[in-house]
This record gives structure tokens, sequence and C-alpha cells, in this order.
DNA sequence: GGAATTTTTGAGCGATCACTCAAATTCATA
DNA sequence: TATGAATTTGAGTGATCGCTCAAAAATTCC
């Protein structure tokens, strides 16, 4: 007894998250987001409400998409440890035309949202403390199964390794040449592996 | 026989960068930057031209503020080394209430600045370009000096650096303990340091 | 003090901002 | 096919955007 919506929910969550991740928040104007999902206003704010909360649903799935690409490779790696190096050199191969930014789209919300906003900023900060979380308990298991040493800190270590990539995909975005982003990530999973306790056969063994 | 201007320019410039570095340039409206300068939009246009060309000329202020910090640093360092450590200590050790945000200003037009942008992204990346040359330099004389390796790589270390950098200022950003930012900035000094050539008596010299 | 020259002022420009809502349209059910 | 409940439409809301400019005020030199 009703008519049904004629879009594809995902579908335009993902058309959104592309411009809102490629622009910014404030760069982009809901005439810009109009043309990218084909809807006039009063359709995109009867499905989501408000400019912000469309925002924080594609930043919501910005992160689980990176969540899953992330454990695919981690579920690929021989070790933790090669997970780790593996997710790093996997960021630093990402094609520029393949992507809306090489940068972080959680870093770019926290670069351009007031200290004090209590949803996007609130959210980002959230999420990041996810992955740094996600990070530790990848570094502990490392740890409790030996891969390095006793006196490593998980949590440490993790805050090291999202500062990396933080850095890494920052610098991404300002360097035209794919090559030196691949090499210096390349650099960093580099130093991860380092920290693994060597023995005879396995040790440094490349995570590709 | 004329009337002279009745503000003194560098100090509505200081006012316009701690602005625009806390609020970033699209958040920041001329309504903002007429409160905070205290003048009229006339005034504001006759002085600087635009809101664009204003902004420019803040990051321009803030390149040079941040450069003269790192000279006076890197010249009472005992080595070129311990000057690049120090640096990075003292950006873990930034009060949060003494500065407009902990975020490096640059990395913050970077990523809220279009790809193409001719004015903003153009100076942004230039200024990127010089600091990391500027390492670059510092690296090569410190291995010129018998400091770290002959096969040390002075632009790969100085991209390196400004990753860590980049990451360690974003990370910032996203947590109110610095006792924490400042044990990650001493983890980054240290890797650091650890680059120098072991002598018996001046290897790994602390860089306080 | 008067004339010349500059700065400052602030009302207001057109454009765009995020957003609303009454009317038109669509479609599953009766 | 008619009905009812939902979605879609897009002109239009008031607010704010960056910015302009003619008039007023201020300062300097003669």
């Amino acid at each position: 007894m009703a008519r049904h919506a004629s879009y594809d929910r995902d579908a335009v969550l993902k058309r959104a998250l592309e411009l809102f991740w490629a622009k910014g928040y404030h760069a982009t104007s809901l005439k810009d987001l109009e043309v990218a999902l084909d809807m006039r206003p009063g359709s995109i704010y009867a499905a989501f409400g408000s400019k912000e909360a469309l925002y924080g649903e594609t930043l919501r799935l910005y992160a689980q998409m990176s969540q899953t690409q992330f454990e695919e490779l981690l579920a690929k790696a021989p070790t933790r440890l090669a997970g780790l190096a593996a997710h790093v050199r996997a960021l630093g191969c990402v094609a520029p035309e393949s992507v809306p930014s090489r940068a972080c789209m959680l870093v770019k919300t926290l670069l351009e949202t007031p200290d004090d906003d209590p949803v996007l900023r609130q959210l980002t900060e959230d999420m990041m403390r996810k992955v740094e979380i996600a990070f530790a308990n990848i570094y502990r298991a490392a740890r409790d199964a030996g891969e390095i040493p006793e006196t490593a800190d998980p949590e440490r270590l993790a805050s090291r390794l999202q500062i990396e990539i933080f850095g890494l995909r920052a610098y991404a975005q300002r360097t035209d040449s794919g090559a030196r982003v691949a090499a210096l990530a390349d650099d960093i999973a580099r130093d991860i592996e380092a920290l693994a306790i060597s023995e005879p056969t396995t040790a440094n063994a490349p995570a590709q």
C-alpha cells in the first residue's frame, strides 16, 4: 500500500562518500550533492536528515570499508607483524585515480572540525580510537605469540603506527610521485618487521 | 600629505593567523575576521585584497615563524642529528592552550584544498617542499660530517621525518593526553638518534 | 587653517548557503 | 481500476557568504 524509495541507499552513500572524501565537509555544497546523488533536496533530507548526518553516515561507511580491507590483508599474512607491514605497504601503493583522496578521511575530518564539535569530531575521534585499539590488540597478540619481544608496549606501538599512517597518507596527498610514496611506505613497513624476534630462517620475511 | 593606516599590519596578520590556524579556511568567515582583527570589511580588502590572499599571507607568516623556531633549536643542539631530534621533541611538548591548533597549518591547508587549487594548494606544497629540502640538507651535512653512515639517503630520511611530524601533530589534535604525545615524540626522536654512528663516549647523546 | 590625500566606515550588493514544504507523482494493495 | 500511503519534486525560505563603494573621517603638508 505504499511507494518504495527509487534509489539504492548504499549506492547513494557510496557516491556521497566519494564527494565528501575528495572535497571535505565545508567545501561540499548541497548543490554538489544533488548532482552527485541525482536527488532533489527534499529526498536527501527525507533520507538523511541533514548534511551533517549524511556526512556522519559516509564516515561510518568509510571506516567500515577500511576495516574490511585491513582485515582481509591481515588474514592473508603469515604473521600478525607481516599483516601490519602489508597494510602499510598497501596504503603506499594506492593509485591516485582509484581513490577520491590519498589522505585518510578521518584525518581530513579531524583537521577541519572544531575541537568541541559534538557530532562529527566526536565520531571521528571514536573511530580513530577504535582503529588504534585494533592495532594494539594485534601487537599484543604478536607479543603473546612470541613474534616480538616481551618488552614491547602494544599501546605505544599502536599509536606510533597510527602516526606513521596519518603522516604517510597526508604526505601522499602532496606528492605526485607514487613510487616515492611506495618507497617510504616500504621503509615504514621494514621498521615494523624489524621488531620481529629473529629466528634462523623466518626472520624479516617480506610481507608481499 | 596623507593619512597613515591606524593598525599594525604584523599584529593584524598574527591575529588572522590564530583564527585561520584554529578554524581552517572554509570555516572562517569574514565576520569572524572583522571581529578578530577589529577591522571593517573595506579596510580588510584594502589591506589584503581577498580572503584567499589574506590566508596566503598568514600561511607565509606561519612558515616563517616555524622556520625561525626550528633554526634556533638547531643552533643550540650539539649535533645536527640532535637538533632534528630536539625539534621532534619540541613538537611533542606543545601546550594545547598556547597554540591555535596542535596540528600543522600546512597539513590542514593541504587537506582542505582542492588538488588543482592554483593559489593556496600550490603555496602549501611549495612550503612543504622547502621544509623537506631543509631536512635533507641537514641530513646530508650530518652524513658528510660523519654523524650518520655514508649509506644514509638524506632525501629519504627527510621525507620520512616529514611524515613522522605530519602524523605526530595530527595525532596530537585527537588526543587529550599531552604526556602521551610527548612520549610518542620521544620515541620518534630516539629513532632519529639511533641513526648515529656509535662512538665510545658521544653516541646517543640525549638531545635535551 | 585650508587643501590634498589617504584610510575607514558600514550599508548593502548578488550569489550561494543549508534547508522546507505543499503539491505532484508513484505504486502496492484492495 | 480506484484508493491510500508513501516518495519525489523544485520553487522558494531566511540567513549568511565574500565583497564593493560612495561617503565620512583623519592626517599631513603648505
